[in-house]
DNA sequence: ATCAGTGCAAAACATTTGCAGCATG
DNA sequence: CATGCTGCAAATGTTTTGCACTGAT
C-alpha cells in the first residue's frame, strides 16, 4: 500500500528533511538499521545543532539506545552525505545539524563561551555578503560557517565587581 | 643597559604586537619565564592561527622546546588578556592566533577540508554585516569567527570521475 | 545465508592537571 | 629565597577503531 500523508510539521521539526535522509541512505545502498533510524529521526526534530554525546543521550532517554560508536558512524555517514552539517564552536566539541537543500533552514550560531549555549540566528544580507566573498576569494568554496561569541541573557552579569 | 632599539619587521610579523603582550603580561604580575617568551615570540611572526601542536613543532625545530603542557598553559594566559584568539575550524584542533587592538590585521579563515590548510582573508564589508547583525540579536556579542569551507587551489580536482 | 549494522571495549588523539625541580625577581 | 614557571607523566574527555554478534535483505 503507498505510505499515508504526512500530518503537519511539529513546530521544531523536519520530517522531509528525515524522508529525503530516508532516501538518500537507500540510494547510498545503506541497509536501514535500527541506530541509524534512530540517529536520523532524532535530528530531524531538533532545531539546532547538537554534540555527539548529546545525541547519545537525547536517544538513551527516550527513543532507543544507541551506542556512541554508532552515533559517530552514523553522523559521518550523514556528513559524507552531505545530509548533516559538523559545526565547531567551542571546548573541542563538535555538533552536527540537518543540513537542507537548496539553503533553507540555512542558519548560523551565536554561542554563550559562559555556559555554552549555542542558539540559531539567521540573517540574508549576511548570507549575500557571504556569497560575494566565496566569489571573491581564490578558493573553491562549498559551505560556511558563522559564530558569533559572547554571553546571552542569562549569563550577562548585571554589573561588575 | 637599555634594550637596542628594534629592528624594522619581518614581512610576516607583529613586533609590536611581541612588546604589546610582554607588557600586558607583565602587567598581570606574570615572569619572564622561557617558555612564555618563545611562544610570545613565534605568534608574533605568524601570518595565520596556528594549533598548539604546530606550535609545540615549530618551536622544537627552532626557538627553543617547550613542553606541550607549557604551550597550553600559555595560550590559556594569553587568550585570558584577550592578546591571542582561539580559532576553532576544523577535525577538533583549537587553533591561536595574535589578536591586535582596535581590530587591526583583523581577518577570517579559508579551510581546506581536503589537505587542512588554513588561509586567512580579510573583506571590510563582511566587518560591517556582521557588526550589524550582532547589533541586532538578543545576545552580547564580544567576537566572531567565520570560516569559509572548500577546497583550495592545489587540493581541487582537475577533473571528475 | 550473507554481509551490513551494531555494541562493547580498547585505542588514538587533543587537552588538562598534579607534582617535583628550576629560575626569576 | 620564596614563589612562579616549566617539564614530565598521568588523567580527562572526545572521537575512532577492532572484533564479535545481531539483524536486514
Amino acid at each position: 500500500m503507498p505510505p499515508p500523508p504526512q500530518p503537519p510539521a511539529a513546530a521544531t521539526g523536519s520530517p522531509d528533511w528525515a524522508q529525503r535522509a530516508a532516501g538518500r541512505l537507500a540510494d547510498a545502498g545503506y541497509r536501514r538499521g535500527g541506530a541509524r533510524q534512530a540517529v536520523v529521526d532524532l535530528l530531524a526534530s531538533q532545531p539546532c545543532a547538537l554534540s555527539a554525546l548529546e545525541i547519545e543521550e537525547a536517544l538513551r532517554t527516550s527513543v532507543r539506545q544507541v551506542a556512541r560508536a554508532s552515533v559517530y558512524r552514523v553522523l559521518d555517514e550523514l556528513e559524507q552525505l552531505k545530509l548533516v552539517s559538523r559545526i565547531e564552536v567551542g571546548q573541542g566539541i563538535t555538533r552536527y545539524e540537518a543540513l537542507h537543500p537548496h539553503g533553507a533552514h540555512h542558519h548560523h550560531h551565536l554561542v554563550c563561551d559562559d555556559c555554552g549555549e549555542v542558539i540559531p540566528f539567521e540573517d540574508e544580507e549576511l548570507e549575500r555578503t557571504i556569497e560575494r566573498v566565496a566569489r571573491r576569494v581564490a578558493f573553491d568554496v562549498a559551505e560556511h560557517d558563522i559564530a558569533l561569541h559572547g554571553s546571552c541573557g542569562d549569563c550577562r552579569r548585571p554589573a561588575p565587581g
